[in-house]
DNA sequence: AAATTAATAGACAGACTTGTCTATTAATCC
DNA sequence: GGATTAATAGACAAGTCTGTCTATTAATTT
């Protein structure tokens, strides 16, 4: 872990892995100091405190998880196999990271009152994705109302797909989210 | 708190309280035993450690909101209107405790590999959901797998609905997951 | 090559954590 | 009423937590 990058980078790519494998406040500032092969100061100087340094682990996840949901569905051209395609990087997501569920979802329940830009991230990221389902069912869809709500159906699906999917320690969470969007997709045209 | 009621209930219904508001790891064994004016011995003595009182809330947990949702859907004779009725509970609970979300969850959020006991009831609380979903829509429609689908729907868009309502601070969520069900249940008779 | 900046190791403070133990008082049972 | 059980207060241990600080070494810049 040591051999690339700079220390600021091992510590933010450190705190990101154990913050979501072993939660947020289980994770203490030296664990991370050691398996980044970093000094304490070092953090103290490019991150604040530790709080700081979620907020900076939230961005950076917010920015990663976007940049590669863009590269998934890169291939697809149209706005139904876009939705889809989303629930196949759920998927792929959910198994590559062991059921592990939603880091920001994870992390709210946690740090809800205590820390409130945190808070604000965490809610920008879900509101984005909110957004996005809703300018790809707007794409499909005339009845803008309708599109409203089926849209915030899709999103709902897909955020209690990843929930339930980490529950269950099972995809088949995602699978019928999937097939239902499928459904209501086709239905209502 | 310490006039009604006995040591050992003063504390589970303290350690409910505070595991709820503030979190499982952010809540100190002292905190609650200043809370319920109890003294640390009868803590250790009622409860082995601070992992069994987990276990107990979360046992304790699962039986008071399904006593809650029987009390609340009593008077409903319909399985459409229990269906139906099942989200405004979710409503009326989300706003009676501001917005803070499905204790199941966020505490899977904090203990997920730490406590086995822990996870096993979790699971079992929302299996128990999931199954009360599907024998109500198995009274309304004939095709078992039409109903097995229709009725995991119905549960991820339960459990997305709560995630959502604590992250957007808003009944939305599930007025629209509400009225989903509704036209899923309407269409496929 | 000299000067400045970055990073290191590690001690330290002060507060907090869970859990144990002792000694005393209150409540309950027969 | 006497004996047993339950509950209390609080000290204590051993460890962890975040954050600060010092002193030394490495890297970079001019």
């Amino acid at each position: 872990m040591k051999s690339n990058s700079k220390p600021k980078d091992r510590i933010l790519e450190t705190a990101s892995r154990l913050f979501y494998t072993q939660g947020y406040n289980a994770t203490g500032i030296n664990q991370i100091l050691e398996e980044a092969k970093v000094a304490k100061a070092s953090l103290y100087k490019h991150y604040g405190s530790k709080d700081d340094l979620g907020v900076a682990y939230v961005m950076a996840s917010r920015e990663n998880w976007f940049n590669a949901l863009n590269a998934f569905i890169a291939n697809k051209k149209q706005p139904i196999e876009k939705l889809l395609a989303c629930f196949d990087f759920l998927e792929r997501n959910l198994v590559q990271n062991d059921f592990k569920g939603c880091r920001f979802i994870n992390l709210l329940a946690e740090v809800s009152e205590q820390n409130a830009t945190m808070r604000k991230e965490i809610v920008g990221h879900k509101t984005n994705i909110r957004m996005y389902f809703n300018r790809l069912v707007n794409d499909i869809l005339k009845d803008k109302d309708k599109a409203s709500h089926i849209s915030d159906t899709i999103f709902i699906l897909f955020e209690g797909a990843v929930v339930e999917s980490k529950i269950h320690l099972d995809i088949w969470p995602v699978i019928t989210a999937k097939k239902t969007v499928s459904i209501l997709m086709n239905a209502k045209t």
